[in-house]
DNA sequence: TTGTAAGCGTTATCAT
DNA sequence: ATGATAACGCTTACAA
């Protein structure tokens, strides 16, 4: 137990107790093959009996290593961050790193600054969604970095298989019977949004669909909510948001309009996000294993910084289309669905 | 620019080239008000030009100060969490801080290891709705602490003042008209559930109202799906729930069986966290302003590590009811609502 | 106002 | 297998 107040034991004081030298106390703990058992055993019960703890900076200073691993988000607040800091973390503590976590706010330039922050406090940076340009990022201060859902040459880099996640929502929306199909795209400059449109085109082209390409939206739930009359006059019967959070936007005002999910309109989104099983109806969507993205990230930096041969990898995830009760058959001319309500926004 | 692979430079480099001793710089970069200006200016111009950064490890080594905070949270999942360290990165960072942050998964055992870990690499420690006894906190590797959403004696703490919340809550409820309400509890354990029963009876006593306590339930989605039946089989008209993730779980599995909120049964949630505005309907709700609380618990921090005299204090925060679409006047006897559909779950 | 030099706690090099 | 000792980059007495 540590007394409050006591000065923390260093390895001067384990050395003394044990009997040994501190050499030899460094090296009982650090290359336990290059001390006699009885020694090792003898300065262990020492260390763990002060209760000793290395001092990190002075181990920082000699090793140049810090024990650090940094997770740039572009935004705390956004759930599809919070599984993947959660997996990087679970990580980086088994290999006994500490993880800074920072958010660039959205913005490039932030990011920069928060690149330039951490640099030397950390041994490998994770960056979540970059913002930084291929230019930027080959010149960053430091060269130890895994990208996570973003893929630039040069870089090891973790992404989700969008465009087959795209192939196998338009799939499932083909065999419902649907042959019209928008896609709500996100911000232009994303790399995911990129990949998400490549798989919708293939996907279509393939299976003779009808597509056609809304937005882009914020992709937020502000974004959805707007987007949700556009999507409704484009004719489509079904419609593919760039992520849960616009899909969510999207039925909610739609059912403010009295207009129901599926029964008009069938509803995909992306990420999986925990809100996205929580929504009226549940919300059908492809899953991106964001945690294990996080644990596999770190899994990668740590490598890199073991023998650094893992330079331009790049891990791709699987994804999964998970069917809820959001997409259904699209309406029939016979059947027809109710008037919409009038528009609650403009009242 | 920094240079790809060059060795970064140290005080001794920037001396050199300013022609003056480390010393010099040193204090030139601490303690302005020690050197000549003209020296001080020159120091200044080789630093920038040399891209120096002081070595934090080394610096740390002779200061004992780290220059990085913690935040320990339940779970990182758990938006409520999320704007808390969204606050508390941001205020650190502005103090040149750096924000170290881990996830005990719900468990004391794992917060106490964690506090462990933490304890030596930075300079204070910011608990969120720990899960530690008192005594536990007492005798804590590091005494300083800030707790965010708890109150123990002699620790300073930021808390929402719950029981305020509970009490607009009650009142709006009553000014609706309902005479007969549930509080359905969080985890026994739970501080912020003790605040918020006392708030329940203190303003239900003053008002005449009848309460009664159901649960106590998982504080998640499904800890509300579970409890959907039995508040409805409570008679009450009005149902306050320990969370909104519990509300919402609510709010979900009586729209499967048909029941209407608020037309049948008036809903409000606690936190306001993001998912409460995007149901439907969306849900009334006691803000809890977590963002400021992150803030304002570094704040405290950054004092505490400076003169140290904010020892128990305690910061309560304002909380206030967002009044959405989840609350109504109760159901009437001469206009009673359908039968709800058979239970969904059972089928 | 400035310089010199002693450490901070650890690892790594070189002896033994 | 072990010990003595020099670094690591910085801050801070103490001297000048």
């Amino acid at each position: 137990m540590t007394l409050l107040g006591a000065q923390p034991s260093t390895i001067k004081d384990v050395a003394r107790a044990a009997g040994v030298s501190v050499a030899t106390v460094s090296r009982a703990l650090g290359a336990p093959g290059m001390v006699h058992d009885a020694t090792r055993s003898r300065v262990l019960e020492a260390a763990s009996s002060l209760g000793y703890r290395p001092n990190r900076a002075a181990r920082s200073l000699i090793t140049g290593r810090t024990g650090n691993l940094g997770v740039i988000v572009p935004d705390l607040g956004n759930p599809y961050f919070h599984s993947v800091l959660k997996g990087a973390q679970a990580r980086a503590r088994a290999a006994d790193h500490a993880v800074f976590v920072a958010d660039s706010e959205e913005q490039a330039g932030e990011e920069a600054s928060l690149l330039e922050a951490m640099a030397r406090q950390v041994d490998g940076l994770l960056l979540c969604s970059s913002r930084l340009t291929a230019r930027a990022l080959a010149r960053a201060p430091i060269d130890r970095l895994v990208l996570f859902g973003r893929r630039v040459h040069g870089v090891p880099s973790v992404v989700p298989d969008s465009a087959d996640g795209m192939r196998q929502a338009v799939t499932h929306l083909h065999v419902l019977g649907h042959r019209r199909i928008a896609y709500l795209a996100g911000p232009r400059r994303s790399w995911s949004d990129q990949q998400r449109r490549k798989g919708l085109e293939a996907a279509c082209r393939e299976l003779g669909i009808v597509q056609s390409v809304l937005g882009p939206v914020s992709p937020t739930f502000a974004g959805g909510v707007e987007a949700a009359d556009p999507v409704l006059a484009s004719g489509a019967t079904a419609v593919i948001a760039y992520n849960d959070l616009v899909a969510v936007g999207v039925a909610h005002h739609l059912a403010a309009r009295g207009v129901r999910v599926p029964e008009r309109l069938s509803l995909v989104g992306f990420d999986d996000i925990p809100v996205a099983s929580m929504t009226t109806p549940p919300l059908t969507t492809v899953a991106v294993p964001t945690e294990a993205a996080g644990r596999i990230a770190i899994e990668l930096l740590l490598d890199r910084l073991g023998r650094g041969d893992t330079a331009g990898s790049c891990f791709e995830l699987p994804t999964s289309l998970v069917v809820r009760q959001s997409t259904g058959p699209p309406p029939t001319r016979s059947q027809p669905s109710p008037e919409p309500r009038p528009n609650p926004r403009s009242s």
